[in-house]
DNA sequence: GCTGAAGACTTAGAAGCTAAAGTTCAACGC
DNA sequence: GCGTTGAACTTTAGCTTCTAAGTCTTCAGC
């Protein structure tokens, strides 16, 4: 009936219209809300997604070298750390870093005061490329919030960190691998 | 220094502080607005994760049940429609397809006015776990928007609507698995 | 020194994907 | 009428990345 082009996406009102045809109790103005920030998660991770191509590295790949930038100068997390940041197993990060070793974007050496623990260190090949993916990331973001007046940037900011701080203080915990479910809601 | 927990993510404001100090050209209103997003997507899909998961199917299972009832009654598509939907190659269809023929919530069957096409269909076992999914979406939903008031909530649906229309006209390729990339930003 | 615990690595196996070949059927040309 | 072409789905083979469980190394306490 009311369906724009074959097999595409519906639009955002169409999505809503039908989830309220098949779901009575549908809030609208709730679930156009939701929706719209999985939609827009979605499409932000596709963009960030062809920024990491781009600069020939895996989104697991920049994962890591952001929780390293994230520690701090000098740039080191023992692999236990990280995977626990990650939300990875021990195992999973042993690869990841092997990876990241081999395309010079990290070190990995033993810790000479307790030489059970193993030190990973961002190199500056692995800082520059972090820097670059920002660079691309934040001129995509720019483009993407253009429309928004001052006033707005600062509602939406404020407005989304109070739901964040509000789920995130529901649920506590951080860890556990998501994969999928970037879908349409 | 200002690390607050352990291994443990950052709070927001302590994640912008950081990619400050490492990246001078950042809007840290922006970056406040995109990393909110971000997580708020994050949390959100963890929580879908267990209800799904509570009711004993997939995430996977989930897309295609919803992609199923977002075609409205009869809940009929062919395989590489949905396929195409959920940006899939039509191998990888079949497997889902297998395991949700498997678990009863679909039923699929040969067009006998054109036998090389097949049919899809959700079963009402497949519904009502769309249901049941869905009963359990809104109350996280609901509760998430809690504190926000009417007027509030206009607004942000009215922005978020708005962004989502300039990014999803700006890319219009719909299709593409994401897997990672839910962390934090 | 020996023992136990902790941290990282190795191996085995599972899940889910893609690419490419295979199968079945409909449609069209000669 | 028969064969060829092409479409739609399935099958097979192989890859990637994860988890679980076991192993190796090193440190700390006795």
């Amino acid at each position: 009936m009311g369906e724009t082009s074959g097999a595409g996406e519906p639009t955002l009102e169409e999505q809503i219209a039908a989830y309220q045809r098949e779901f009575q109790d549908l809030d609208p103005q709730v679930e156009q809300i939701v929706s719209a920030l999985s939609r827009l998660n979605r499409r932000m991770n596709v963009a960030y997604g062809r920024q990491t191509a781009e600069l020939g590295i895996t989104n697991a790949d920049w994962e890591v070298l952001k929780a390293l930038v994230l520690s701090g100068a000098p740039y080191r997390m023992g692999p236990s750390d990280l995977a626990k940041r990650l939300g990875l197993t021990p195992a999973a990060m042993t690869h990841r870093i092997d990876r990241l070793v081999a395309e010079g974007l990290v070190t990995r050496e033993r810790d000479e005061s307790n030489r059970v623990r193993v030190i990973i260190e961002l190199t500056g090949d692995g800082r520059e490329k972090w820097m670059e993916a920002m660079r691309l990331a934040t001129v995509f973001e720019a483009d993407l919030l253009q429309d928004l007046s001052p006033q707005e940037r600062t509602a939406l900011g404020e407005v989304l960190t109070r739901l964040l701080i509000r789920v995130e203080d529901a649920q506590p915990d951080a860890g556990g691998r998501l994969s999928d479910l970037d879908d349409t809601v």
